[in-house]
DNA sequence: TCTGCGATAAAGTCATACGATAGAAGCGGC
DNA sequence: GCCGCTTCTATCGTATGACTTTATCGCAGA
């Protein structure tokens, strides 16, 4: 399944030839075409597929060693990594999983941290936020708001909200989480596309949100926003099983981690 | 200041040789010896102090560049990223923190993410423990209470003690974070090495939450986790004030970000 | 002053070569 | 025939040199 990504491009560069290898090589790691063997077919896909030299492979290696995604031990070959190992949290990994089908384990393990930390989040933004901050989150609420549902704009402006008030929350170690926010939302509001009910009814989840961190209001914010993930998380689920029910040839596909 | 480091080496290879340059760069870039310039110099320094092939250079940079810490572009040179850009939860960025001196303002953000993150963890493992999961806690636990406080072992136990934790919460998003966990304790570990009051207080602690995974009371769990932390916290950060006061040149150096 | 084209610098790509070593295959001794 | 040792090979790591691509900068012309 490829999906749209509205991830920012954080440091693949997808034109360039290593990021293609990688995002290649990622793919067929993260969908399970490879398992915890050897990654050396490679070596011979990419004499025939694509033929590219090996300095290329090899920093395209060095790119998902860094993200766990393999494990190059000095002489015994380079081995795809168990999935305990992946930086699952990392924003190319994550935009990588766009690129396989959807996991149902997967999304509700990371809805399941939007709910511990989101709302976090939000109270911190509440106690810190500043002028700036309400505006850029304020500005992403109005995107939301006079945007059609699932419009790509609104979309965006979705992501903005919330990335905005993790912005606002001034704390570096939660920042980088963000990028995982963002991941299940763009899961979250794939699956749901169609479903304009349930968009329409989360706008004024989503400003009270924001009114509360206008007011400063540390525990409404972490109150309303928890609200508004696991209302999130509700309908994600129930188009997933739609996404399940409708897309009978790809129940098979849908792998429960253990 | 170099400092033990108990964390696994997941992916950089201290022993090949584009390993250390990346470890050398990324310190550099971290410790803020490089800041948003050109990372140029090492083209010299690498002729200078040590003479390394363009191959392993570029392999290391391609490893920086993974984790957010670099931005290559094909003619204005490779620069150091904005601190926004790196993946500070990454295990080995996080690692490399250990080369530099204690940033107080990311220990209070690492805290603050183990304030929201290990409770939730600490729930979800009393929701979902198998008996193998108690074995494991149980056996760090026991390595806690057996040991001499700050020794060696006893350290590591503390630190299984909360991966298992993790671990048993079954999560895989959620797991991600363990390292970013691990590493805070270290630094809190590595600042109140000699108070011992301090660590034999925290045993109870740690065997209330043991008590409370093991009844399945992830209300209790949660809460005694929470309590946990803020001990820490507190402990750490009365510790990181007598490490400032007496430390009087290094107050300089203690940078608190903006 | 603005536009555009070429010079230029740095990253990216390719090809080749050699060294080191882990693991396998082959060989010989018991 | 079984076991241990040697050799052999596959693969990663490192080094080097040449060429390509890309984007920035400056100069020249409108």
């Amino acid at each position: 399944m490829r999906v749209r990504d509205f991830s920012r491009p954080t440091t693949l560069n997808p034109d360039r030839l290593f990021g293609q290898v990688a995002q290649k090589l990622a793919v067929a790691i993260i969908t399970g075409r490879v398992r915890a063997g050897e990654v050396l077919p490679n070596e011979d896909d990419l004499r025939s597929e694509i033929s590219v030299s090996r300095t290329a492979y090899r920093e395209a290696v060095k790119i998902l060693t860094a993200k766990g995604l393999v494990e190059a031990r000095p002489k015994s070959g380079t081995r795809a990594a168990p999935r305990e190992r992946w930086n699952l949290l990392d924003p190319d990994v994550l935009s990588w999983h766009f690129e396989s089908d959807p996991n149902e384990k997967f999304i509700r393990d990371l809805f399941e941290l939007r709910r511990f930390v989101e709302p976090s989040a939000a109270r911190l933004a509440a106690q810190r936020r500043t002028s700036a901050d309400i505006a850029r989150i304020e500005a992403a609420y109005r995107g939301m708001a006079d945007g059609a549902p699932y419009a790509e704009a609104t979309i965006r402006a979705d992501l903005a909200f919330h990335e905005a008030i993790f912005s606002a929350a001034q704390n570096a170690a939660l920042q980088c989480l963000s990028s995982a926010v963002i991941a299940t939302l763009q899961w979250s509001l794939l699956l749901k596309t169609g479903d304009e009910a349930a968009y329409i009814e989360s706008l004024p989840d989503h400003e009270h949100v924001l009114l509360a961190i206008i007011d400063r209001d540390g525990d409404l914010a972490s109150a309303r926003m928890a609200g508004l993930v696991i209302d999130s998380l509700n309908t994600t689920l129930a188009s997933l099983g739609a996404h399940v029910a409708t897309e009978t040839g790809k129940i098979a596909r849908i792998k429960h981690t253990k």
